[in-house]
DNA sequence: ACCTGAACACCGTTCAAGT
DNA sequence: ACCTGAACACCGTTCAAGT
């Protein structure tokens, strides 16, 4: 895949991309002509690599992600199914911060993109992180369906969308002024979610 | 605005953005030339009536889910406890609203109690609302446990406040760029939520 | 005020042609 | 296999011109 020189032209294709994510924030336009002139390719040359831009954008979300989330024990056996869910929850619920911090994540988000003007471009990155989290979860409810954990594998898409609103809910409510015990709400919750997952 | 002989221009783009959502789903195009050509109008014409695609798409929204809502009584035992629950739980999120709405709405929460600073007031003012939130939901719940479709009712706090937070999740994600299909996913959080509670 | 339709500046994708 | 660049079929918006 790599020259000798350096990168692969996929790897460098990557790279602008991010660069311009970089640059111009998360609702940047990475247009096939954009990115291909950074790259100094064709479009055609952007095309034979990411067949589609859907693809493109996909891959650069994924690893935002990556680089944001680190890794998750979901197949740590040694832990009870349930636990494990809520700890691999927990993680991305993480990313929401506490206290001020979540305040100004919310506040990032909000300014990003709820209080901008709807264009294609802000819906198009904001639904490309969506998606990965989603396929993230999903992920993880297929090892535990693999396991014996969880019967309904058929199911599992609409699970995962669900476990992601509540995951959505609680972000919010970091932000939001709250009780004083709202971590042992947070874990009760979280609870409640992944047992009626398991249970369904 | 409307003319004797019918509904108005502006009436008739609504109704031909309708019929192509009603005909094509929601993921249907929506597209200036395809709503002009409809009604039998120019562009421009359309233009003139919806300055942006977006003022067009959000009205059309708006009018979905106004359609989509209806009023829903705890205590109406000809309809089942969960849809019942459900239809109760989607009245509240009707207050997120929906479209440029629903981002209005959400907007005016974080300028009101996340991006200022965390005085007791501040506070206070959102604990009392957010209360009277889960108080409400807490009195549904004790409905249905009265009628036996609920178990625990030693529980009825933390389901309540799971309740919440997957409300606030929705109200949320209405905010956010969405999915086409979003009313879908919603009612299909919504019933994994509210079996879970009523099969705890 | 309401409407027309051409024009403009984009967009993603396809494809014959090159190396 | 990798790349080029023209071409195609879209898109939303603007605007001089009509009634």
């Amino acid at each position: 895949m790599s020259t000798p020189e350096g990168k692969s032209t996929r790897e460098r294709i990557l790279a602008a991309a991010a660069e311009i994510i970089a640059e111009e924030g998360m609702t940047a336009n990475l247009s096939v002509r954009a990115v291909a002139s950074r790259v100094g390719i064709s479009t055609g040359s952007l095309r034979h690599h990411f067949p589609t831009q859907q693809m493109l954008r996909d891959e650069v979300m994924h690893r935002v992600y990556d680089w944001v989330l680190a890794g998750t024990d979901i197949r740590n056996s040694a832990i009870p199914a349930r636990d494990r869910l809520v700890g691999c929850l927990r993680q991305v619920l993480a990313m929401a911060g506490a206290g001020a911090e979540a305040r100004t994540a919310m506040n990032t988000v909000t300014t990003t993109f709820i209080a901008v003007e709807q264009t294609e471009q802000v819906r198009e990155s904001y639904l490309a992180m969506q998606r990965d989290g989603q396929r993230r979860v999903e992920e993880w409810l297929r090892v535990l369906a693999d396991e014996g954990a969880l019967a309904e594998t058929s199911r599992i898409p609409q699970l995962a969308r669900f476990l992601g609103t509540v995951l959505d809910g609680l972000a919010l409510e970091r932000a939001l002024p709250g009780e004083d015990s709202l971590a042992q709400l947070e874990t009760e919750t979280l609870y409640v979610s992944v047992d009626a997952v398991l249970s369904s």
